[in-house]
DNA sequence: AAGGCTGTTGCATCCAGCTCGCATTTTGGT
DNA sequence: ACCAAAATGCGAGCTGGATGCAACAGCCTT
């Protein structure tokens, strides 16, 4: 049961068989005590005000262990960049096409669409790494009224 | 009510004030006669099988330009490059995570998450930007017998 | 049918967001 | 303290696409 503390983190990293350095402690810390939805270089900027030696690289390659691990997950919320959470924080998102502003899908939206996939194709929905796209309420209704 | 013969996307073009040109038209062609999910990459190629000229940037202003008048959409199957089709067969995609199959989502499965994303947050979706990922059938029952 | 305004193209170059190869440094077990 | 394996810094390279610019081509007018 993966919990959010730095120290339980690295714990989990032991048991994977991957070794604790200062970068990886940090990216950790950055994750577990900074914003919602750091993209990698947001991370990269975070973790240099504390050591600024670690190279970009670095923390590419340590976001792609620890997701290795199942310690963090990568979700695509537009176009731009991928952004990384604690895979215990895993969630949907829906993201407004007209505004940017990024909303967490409550736990059960995507219920019913996994169950109709599951029964009438096979397919177990994993709907969290895309986030899904759509109006928010303020964008809808200014589209709708805006309408002759 | 677009359909999907070349005449009429070239009409839809006219109507919308761009100009009708070769590589234009060709790539309306490709989208019509060819395969389901062309990245823009496989387009060009297809495109200068039939004129060598056109250039890569061309195709690439040209699908903008074409997203832009609402005669073609794009869609994000995963982590490569973009797919492309014409917005008169928009629909939803499921992709598997550990074999890559793509399957075209039944019109209905995103109703009840519509539905509800509506009714309790005013969220409009328009889920088919990015693909919903997961486990197809055939790779959900091998990772199940697969746990010990 | 010719002219001309303006949208479109080819070309080269640039950009973001990673990814990789390699020599050097660190880590954790003995 | 020692050593093999793992991780790091650094630079170069890569994919997928965007952009600035001069030359060209559609479409409208006459």
């Amino acid at each position: 049961m993966p919990l959010n503390t730095v120290e339980e983190l690295v714990a989990q990293l032991r048991e994977g068989g991957a070794r604790v350095t200062t970068a990886r402690r940090l990216v950790l810390t950055v994750l577990v005590e900074g914003s919602q939805h750091p993209t990698a270089e947001e991370l990269l900027a975070t973790v240099r005000a504390r050591a600024p030696d670690v190279h970009a690289s670095t923390v590419y390659r340590n976001l792609e262990e620890l997701e290795r691990l199942g310690v963090v997950v990568h979700t695509h919320l537009g176009h731009g960049p991928a952004t990384y959470h604690l895979a215990s924080e895993a969630h949907g998102h829906l993201v407004c096409e007209s505004c940017g502003a990024t909303l967490e899908a409550p736990r059960d939206l995507f219920e019913d669409m996994a169950q109709g996939a599951k029964r009438r194709l096979g397919f177990v929905l994993r709907p969290y790494h895309f986030a899904v796209l759509g109006l928010c309420a303020a964008c809808a209704a200014r589209a709708t009224t805006a309408q002759p």
